[in-house]
DNA sequence: GACCACTATATCGAATCGATATAGCGAAAG
DNA sequence: CTTTCGCTATATCGATTCGATATAGTGGTC
């Protein structure tokens, strides 16, 4: 899911993970707020997968390796930090950026996260799927929309006679959470009508220009 | 978070791991739709922590089945036999249950975990903390309305001027989502303002002449 | 020069999910 | 009668995500 997300601001422009993560948070906060803890990973998994590259940025616009300059800070806590770097010499990395580069194994897998891959259950991993919906075609596009649609219908109904012996606490959550999703339907209905009005675009003229079989 | 919610359930009468899946389910299942593999890892470390107690024993008191005549045929009347049991739960006591009952230490760390526990981040967390509410006592259950509240106002206040340079798509998630926090807020204010009147059982004590309307 | 806020990467443990394995049992199907 | 199917029931595994924490460079302020 967040690999997705991932993709889809790569598809952009190259970013570092702390741009990733403002980025989300800046534009989709409201929707999904990520911690560094998911995306870190997210980047090494990517990268293992060969669906993006990481390019080690330097401080200068000359874009060379760093000289590892040694942290002689004199303090002692700072040779003791080193101690422990030394410690635990996994890829013992210098604070630089890491400038990420999607390639083209990983826009081909952008495209099929995003039609296909995972679950459409909750509505956060939903909304970052449409939210990247102008990288589908238009019937892939109204697929998800459709399918996100009945899944909210077969969850409402689900719930129809469940409110029964619930106290009132219980029961206000349960209508509310029921509201909301009613709502989320009929948004899903403006939003799949406004794409089959782009893919008709006069649905009420009947002259012969648009032909439908 | 699913820790509260086992002993919520548990403060009713011992239950075992699929019933107390299946009482989720059908009771708050709109709400949250919680796995098998979150709630025996969950069951072990409460036991194992004290707070609820396992008794190996086989049928409990409640013992009538109801029997199902069930004349149905193939895998059309599997779906509707699903249904009719997921109106009437009849519960089979059959092999090797493991029946949980909570203890004076989980009833502590339940309306600890209630009151204090976990992050209201998400509408999962907070609708099952509230679903529970009646355990709360009156000021700790107005608390958390508020304090709920108050995250929900913050969270529509960073999402503000966040709409720009998004295309279509994006923009309508957002939107979408910051209509659902504003209609979140409402439903909070008019469950607060219950919680006052109900605090404060006399609001139109008038003991001056006063309009009553 | 001390202090603070922001940028930046990384790791750890815990919680949860979805899939899967295993098995008993009742009822329909053949 | 035996097979098959579906429901009940417990358990584990790998993957993902979160929140907390550690480390460190940079730039601005008092």
């Amino acid at each position: 899911m967040l690999d997705m997300a991932i993709l889809g601001l790569l598809e952009e422009r190259d970013l570092h993970g702390y741009e990733i993560r403002r980025q989300l948070r800046d534009n989709l906060g409201i929707l999904a707020n990520v911690s560094f803890g998911s995306i870190y990973p997210a980047l090494t998994r990517l990268e293992k997968s060969g669906a993006v590259q990481a390019t080690d940025s330097g401080p200068g616009p000359e874009g060379q390796a760093r000289t590892p300059k040694a942290p002689h800070t004199g303090s002692l806590s700072g040779e003791l930090a080193v101690l422990r770097a030394r410690r635990h010499p996994t890829t013992h990395s210098r604070r630089g950026k890491k400038v990420y580069r999607i390639t083209d194994k990983g826009r081909q897998l952008f495209v099929q996260l995003l039609a296909e891959g995972g679950t459409l259950d909750d509505a956060r991993s939903f909304g970052l799927r449409l939210a990247f919906a102008r990288h589908l075609a238009p019937q892939a596009r109204l697929s998800l929309l459709e399918r996100r649609r009945a899944q909210l219908v077969q969850r409402l109904a689900q719930a129809e006679g469940a409110n029964v012996e619930l106290d009132v606490y219980a029961r206000s959550v349960v209508q509310h959470t029921a509201d909301s999703v009613a709502q989320d339907i009929s948004w899903l209905d403006r939003l799949i009508a406004s794409e089959r009005a782009a893919f008709h675009p006069a649905p009420a003229d009947l002259t012969y220009e648009g032909d439908i079989r």
